[in-house]
DNA sequence: GCCCCACAAACTGTCGACACTTTCAGCTTG
DNA sequence: CAAGCTGAAAGTGTCGACAGTTTGTGGGGC
């Protein structure tokens, strides 16, 4: 509903598996969905009202976003995220946004910090965390698109699903504000926006960096398994 | 036929439309089908001998390689690369190697220097332009394998393709040795082990930076059309 | 009572078909 | 002779179906 459909009335390809793919995408992060659950394509199909060709399609989507994982069996299961995981994602992210910031930085105009100066402040004012994530990513989103680089944003976009997935999952443990990560959110933001508009790549690359690593530091509990040799013991489960 | 199935008798999910992946991208990239190419899932379908389905799944998967692109129609081509993508190709392997390097370098071992002296040994023996690049090729995926980071792999190799096809193209183009490339990439890759064994992942990770854009000055006349300046402010609106 | 096997249900990979849309060549018209 | 129109050819998005394989369950053997 929030990132639904809106001005585009007809996208003419892949429209029902676009459609099914957004469905899907909101059940997995809501958590409607849990990690490990069985993605079965006729099943699915029934569910959307739709065929198998749409529904096989977004799992081949969900897939490349890291969302859904294919067993080797062939079966279909929404991807558990370890701490591992996310790490890596973290990691994968510093790599991204540094190089993006430094090349946003070479041409950074008054307009981009408008846009910014405007995201921050509505950051300053919220009180939901959800809705500070959202702000957040969007301010992230934001400097991948003005690096100018495609590659840089088509790969970025390519795990940011695999981080809100991330994010939503701490959200429903620590649903309140009260570590106040707003206002260290909104301090770090306000830095990394001076540092886009000090005309130092370098320096905007390195303040990127920074901020990414230290979000890691001030970020709810990870609500994950310890390691990835989760599949072991799940066998083990009782029932 | 020629990179056929060969010791994995069975993939169970997706066979015949790995097939098709691996066909197509090898017609892409050897120039067999040239850019901008029409890629009409009947006609393709009819040539492999299998049905749409397969077919439309490669086209998926290699427009995910960035060697294909869908047109807003709903029609498939064969994608072409502007002298600007292939200097985002490079920016964003700049940003995801020099990460790997630095994470590789953190847990580097004897072993791990083996396989890189057998590489570059390899190199510096060979005399084909084609064969040295795919030296050259190998030897960044074991580092990013080495990486120990799935996502910055999986990010890499999303892009690889392109890259390999800006390669094929300057080979068609130039393809001799005599501009003596060689002894300079096998001099920067001694230099790239050097630094991966020195211990000091960041020292590792400038190294890889440096190597990758100086390859970028000594690398063959570009084969691509200027620029691309068709969908530049495409992108501003989105929600 | 426990284990193994067989059978039924379910799922995946692949195929052919249909409706709608786009493309294009040939024909008509000014 | 050029421009516009028309209908056929071709392509995409989607659907239902079938064969082979995997999963799960219940019955028979010990």
């Amino acid at each position: 509903m929030s990132t639904g459909s809106l001005s585009v009335p007809s996208l003419p390809r892949r429209n029902l598996a676009l459609e099914t793919v957004q469905s899907l995408r909101d059940q997995i992060i809501s958590g409607d969905l849990p990690p490990g659950s069985a993605l079965a394509e006729p099943v699915l199909a029934r569910q959307f009202g739709v065929s198998r060709a749409p529904v096989r399609e977004a799992l081949i989507e969900l897939e490349r976003e890291g969302l859904v994982q294919f067993e080797k069996t062939g079966r279909t299961k929404v991807r558990t995220l370890t701490e591992t995981d996310f790490r890596e994602i973290m990691e994968a992210r510093v790599a991204l946004e540094s190089t993006a910031a430094k090349r946003a930085a070479q041409h950074w105009s008054p307009d981009d910090s408008a846009v910014l100066e405007a995201n921050i402040e509505a950051q300053s004012k919220t009180s939901s965390l959800s809705e500070l994530s959202r702000l957040d990513v969007e301010l992230h989103a934001y400097i991948m698109e003005r690096s100018s680089n495609r590659r840089l944003l088509s790969l970025w976009q390519s795990i940011r699903w695999q981080f809100e997935m991330c994010l939503a999952s701490t959200h429903r443990i620590q649903k309140s504000l009260e570590c106040t990560p707003r206002d260290i959110t909104v301090n770090s933001h306000r830095r990394l926006l001076c540092a886009l508009e000090s005309g130092k790549p370098e320096f905007a690359a390195q303040t990127m960096a920074s901020h990414i690593e230290n979000s890691m530091e001030w970020s709810p509990i990870y609500p994950f398994e310890e390691t990835d040799s989760s599949a072991k013991r799940e066998a083990l489960q009782d029932a």
